[in-house]
DNA sequence: CGGCCGATTGAGCAAGTTCAACGCAGGTGG
DNA sequence: CCACCTGCGTTGAACTTGCTCAATCGGCCG
């Protein structure tokens, strides 16, 4: 399958919830009873997404947003010099979409970068459920204030960082992003995105983010592999993305 | 008046809106009849903020959201090694403080960059009026949706420019929000913040910004003043941010 | 008028980019 | 099942950019 061929998966009918990875960070943990039975008959199961299949495209109409049970997607927007920038990362357990909500439709296209499944989050149904029950308004806006502050602010801090801190900073990042949702081996991180989304994420060249996992290796931090990065010393990665 | 002091200045009783500038891009323009009362009773003018005074520290409770009635305020986060990063830049008529919203405190300190006046809107206040107004509702999606897009997805696409093109980027960045809400002569664009922070918010030296207007204005796109830029050439100045 | 802060300019240097070549792995087709 | 192919990752070398450090300039305020 080419996986830039960037297809459109329809909604499959699998029962809402049965490969959800997401156990306790579920949404529907928020709700009790009745509520509970009308979360579950809003959502809607999406899946399976293959490597490379599109979930939205960059100017689609805003009309839902995505909770991930498994996998992980990038966004990226093309320049009008039609270069790819890739905007962010989404992990298994956090919410894809939010870039859209103020907005008519989605900024960024939405690529699944491994084999992945969501659950779909109609935003007429969110918003009857945010005034339906409060305990769901207020986790969503937490959830939401948590990405939104994520992706601008952390941004503004890592903006004028040297490459090897860059690196250290990215490392950190998914290291506790993943930990405040999986128990897992701590000391092994996934990869589930090329190198190459990950240096034009953080601004660098292929070439330097390559370099600059050879010098962190150097230095004891971490051991670099294709798909994985083993964290040795994750105090010193956590002192060294200086922040 | 020592302008690093960044003193809090207390709520003056000014009659609300005698001295404000946005006119028509005030957000009562949403209200009609009985609402707008209410909307009055609800906003507390605060002013007027001088140079280098602070609107709100971060780590303060995240209360209210200000429209900007005259001025601009920057914000600047300090990170663990006491470096200060400056976040982002607000102008009359925009929304400070929205960096807050769906967190317990702000995470930035915001700092007046002029003398300055701002419209509190206390963010209870505000979900009162969203449930009343359902226009209000809309329109004040419709900006934070706005603000939190070129907060994060404007800077995705600068991040990987050089240091010519994030200054042509800046400038134009700039024209287009202030003749979205002024009319003026569009071809003079006013700096109230110093160049350094300026060059700290693109992630340049203050040495390399200055190099880069300087090369702007050889090639005729702009003239580079202390506290002004002119446009020269605009369509160049938008050709050459190539996003 | 003097002092101070910010902006500019210059020179040398460090970091990251670019270009080119190679290696490795996964997928494909014979 | 194996050989090939293709795309990604790595490595090396030369080059470009932007940074650093230092000096100077210029405006604003006391």
């Amino acid at each position: 399958m080419d996986m830039h061929a960037h297809h459109f998966r329809p909604v499959t009918s699998e029962p809402p919830c049965s490969q959800c990875q997401a156990g306790p960070f579920c949404l529907q943990s928020t709700f009790s009873g009745d509520h509970l039975a009308l979360f579950k008959k809003a959502i809607r199961v999406k899946g399976p997404y293959k490597r490379g299949e599109m979930v939205y495209r960059a100017g689609m109409a805003f009309n839902s947003i995505y909770f991930i049970q498994k996998g992980s997607v990038k966004t990226e927007v093309c320049t009008v010099s039609g270069v790819l920038e890739v905007t962010a990362f989404y992990l298994l357990g956090e919410l894809l979409g939010v870039d859209g909500i103020g907005c008519e439709s989605y900024p960024a296209d939405a690529i699944a970068l491994e084999e992945t499944w969501l659950c779909e989050l109609p935003f007429n149904e969110i918003k009857m459920m945010c005034s339906a029950c409060d305990e769901f308004h207020q986790a969503l806006i937490q959830r939401l204030g948590r990405t939104i502050n994520t992706d601008v602010y952390q941004w503004a801090l890592a903006r004028n960082l040297k490459a090897k801190q860059k690196v250290a900073w990215f490392i950190y990042d998914l290291f506790k992003r993943i930990r405040s949702r999986q128990v897992s081996d701590l000391r092994t991180i996934p990869l589930p995105m090329r190198k190459t989304d990950i240096a034009n994420y953080l601004g660098l060249a292929p070439e330097s983010l390559s370099r600059a996992l050879l010098a962190l290796e150097k230095d004891g931090l971490i051991v670099n592999e294709n798909k994985h990065i083993y964290l040795v010393d994750l105090q010193k990665v956590k002192t060294m993305r200086v922040i």
